[in-house]
DNA sequence: CTGCAATGCTAAG
DNA sequence: TTAGCCTTGCAGG
């Protein structure tokens, strides 16, 4: 769901889907209705994801902005028979003009038709994305070294960092076992190199499965004999929501708090406390 | 069936 | 700091 990666993997399906041909576009909900009008009918030319932002190319240099917020979802589907009648609100449909693949965009925060120097500056506005060859990790390191701002705030602000959400966040600080209140201007560059290596490794994987797994293969349901995970994320994961059960390394209870309106989670034994006095 | 929380973010107050 | 977006899956009655 709507991490990064899921984006970043929207994109190629779209890409896939569409790219080079005539594609309808439509707004069954009607609320997209005016912009889609403006592109209803042209050349798809390509889809690209930066952070949680997908951008929909279409020919003459216009875009479909598309952010899935907290819920939002954009079903594509190949080689059908037929286009069915819209399920729910549809914000924006598009079919290929042979007909044998659609998209359909729901509950999205986002749905605007914006120019190529729109995108620019959602871009530019975006720290590093780990799932981006062209990404740069010096450019969050210096936001990060100079923040006295937890790290598990600064992981989560997409100006610092793109395309990491909750659940990455909890995963990479408990594999580096930092405690998500210590602070940005604490942790070695050594640290945070390594926790971006980390991270590029995790979410081109998440791109690749669409879910997002991040336990190590020792700590697999198989070899520890522990029945797989079963919720609606669907990935194997060492704390995300699995506070008050034991942690899979050390056995200690998992711990959950509120940041800024987000839950955290993460181990108190395996993510020691940076000072005596922290959050435990 | 009803209610609620959720992998996010913005704008209003 | 809070409501809103308006979907999905789960818990509880």
């Amino acid at each position: 769901m709507p991490e990064g990666h899921t984006l970043h993997r929207l994109a190629l399906e779209l890409t896939d889907a569409f790219a080079g041909s005539v594609v309808r576009v439509g707004s069954p909900q009607g609320r997209f209705a005016e912009s889609a009008s403006l592109v209803d009918g042209q050349v798809l030319e390509g889809a690209e994801a930066w952070g949680k932002h997908l951008f929909i190319g279409f020919a003459g240099e216009r875009f479909v902005h598309v952010h899935l917020g907290l819920y939002g979802k954009l079903d594509v589907r190949t080689g059908v028979e037929e286009v069915p009648d819209p399920v729910g609100q549809v914000r924006m449909r598009l079919v290929r003009a042979d007909g044998t693949a659609y998209a359909d965009l729901r509950g999205a925060t986002t749905c605007e038709l914006v120019t190529a120097e729109q995108r620019d500056l959602v871009v530019e506005r975006s720290g590093p994305d780990p799932i981006r060859p062209d990404a740069d990790p010096d450019r969050a390191w210096q936001r990060i070294r100079r923040s006295r701002a937890p790290i598990g705030g600064l992981l989560m602000d997409q100006t610092v960092l793109a395309g990491v959400g909750n659940v990455y966040r909890a995963e990479v600080l408990y594999r580096h076992r930092m405690h998500p209140l210590r602070p940005g201007s604490t942790l070695r560059q050594s640290q945070w190199q390594a926790t971006w290596d980390d991270l590029v490794v995790l979410m081109a994987e998440g791109v690749r499965t669409g879910r997002i797994d991040t336990v190590r293969p020792e700590h697999s349901p198989e070899a520890m004999g522990r029945p797989p995970r079963k919720d609606d994320h669907g990935g194997e994961v060492y704390v995300y929501r699995r506070h008050g059960q034991p942690c899979l390394v050390c056995g200690a209870k998992v711990r959950t708090d509120v940041l800024q309106g987000r839950n955290l989670f993460w181990c108190p034994r395996c993510q020691p406390t940076f000072r005596s006095r922290a959050v435990q």
